[in-house]
DNA sequence: CAAACTGATTGCGATTTGCAACTGGTTGTA
DNA sequence: TACAACCAGTTGCAAATCGCAATCAGTTTG
């Protein structure tokens, strides 16, 4: 959107607790769902963000978010060698450990707001598996983002289970 | 701010996920803030939520979230019986089970963002403590803002630990 | 070579933010 | 009873941000 002056850094923030300076990154109603997408729904170039995301994002915000997730730390870029245009971005270990934020945010909006069948079944299936299920899955985030060594695997992953779940709610409506 | 055309509901919704759902009711810079300071800072009234809060909110956008959580059902606003102008603002059970939200978000600052080691000490002890402290704290919320029947107690509360905690801290400095 | 696709950028009106001043009322004190 | 201090907000206004639509330049596909 607009540059910001300095390349990054250098805002002043309005208090050094934990939770305002995670809202000053994270406090706005796109920045989260970027990295939802990027996580459970496997998002890794700007037109995938762009065009399959339930809610719709603009490209001028989507450009910004990302950018401001570069700066932080939260998600990295590199070039897509399939393609010269084409970037592709990777969470980075920092932006992997927001899992069990989306998790918990995922549960409380599962409990108390009218959420449809089909997309509430990832976090019902989130919410059972608990900080076990979690630390699955960032394993396997870390497989896919940071290109940790794969660890052996007995079944569908995570991942596949979520999306296997939410398939099945698709199909049988 | 600008008067909601309906008194709540009826807001269209981007989609029915639970995260997106719940970025809609708390995905800006202040409203987990001032779920904060009625958890952990005990800030009831108006005025306390106004001027006791590191980050200074304004009481326009002050007043116009206290709305906004009231219409959601997250706190409840009751008179106070001492001053015909104060009002008592409690949690909701829904409130309340923010907290996982907030310890989460908090863990993840505490990490990875600039926090200072007086407002840090309160999100080491809870992200150490895990959910059984959490769960604990909750405990404690509900006797506080739901009027909840009070346990046997053993020893100082939640609260009070965290609160010494940062007391020490400011001591020590 | 043209159409479609890529990651963005730009213009612009509508909305939201945030500061400061202010309102109307209540309480404590002399 | 006068008066200052305190209470929960409200209002005005400028600045910043949001979000839609159009556009852009380079790349790939047919």
């Amino acid at each position: 959107m607009t540059a910001r002056l300095e390349p990054n850094m250098t805002d002043i923030s309005r208090s050094g607790c934990p939770i305002n300076l995670s809202l000053e990154v994270l406090g706005d109603k796109w920045s989260l769902l970027i990295i939802r997408d990027m996580m459970f729904g496997n998002r890794r170039h700007f037109r995938e963000l762009l065009t399959k995301s339930e809610e719709g994002i603009s490209s001028n915000i989507l450009a910004d978010r990302l950018k401001t997730l570069l700066d932080e730390g939260i998600i990295t870029r590199e070039d897509d060698p399939t393609h010269k245009q084409k970037g592709i971005y990777s969470l980075t270990e920092q932006g992997i450990e927001l899992l069990p934020v989306l998790a918990q945010m995922a549960a409380w909006g599962y409990k108390y707001l009218p959420v449809s069948e089909e997309l509430g079944i990832r976090a019902r299936l989130l919410s059972e598996g608990g900080p076990k299920l979690w630390a699955e899955f960032m394993d396997e985030l870390r497989e896919n983002h940071l290109g940790t060594k794969r660890r052996k695997r007995t079944g569908p992953s995570v991942g596949e289970r979520l999306q296997a779940a939410y398939d099945s709610v698709v199909q049988r409506k």
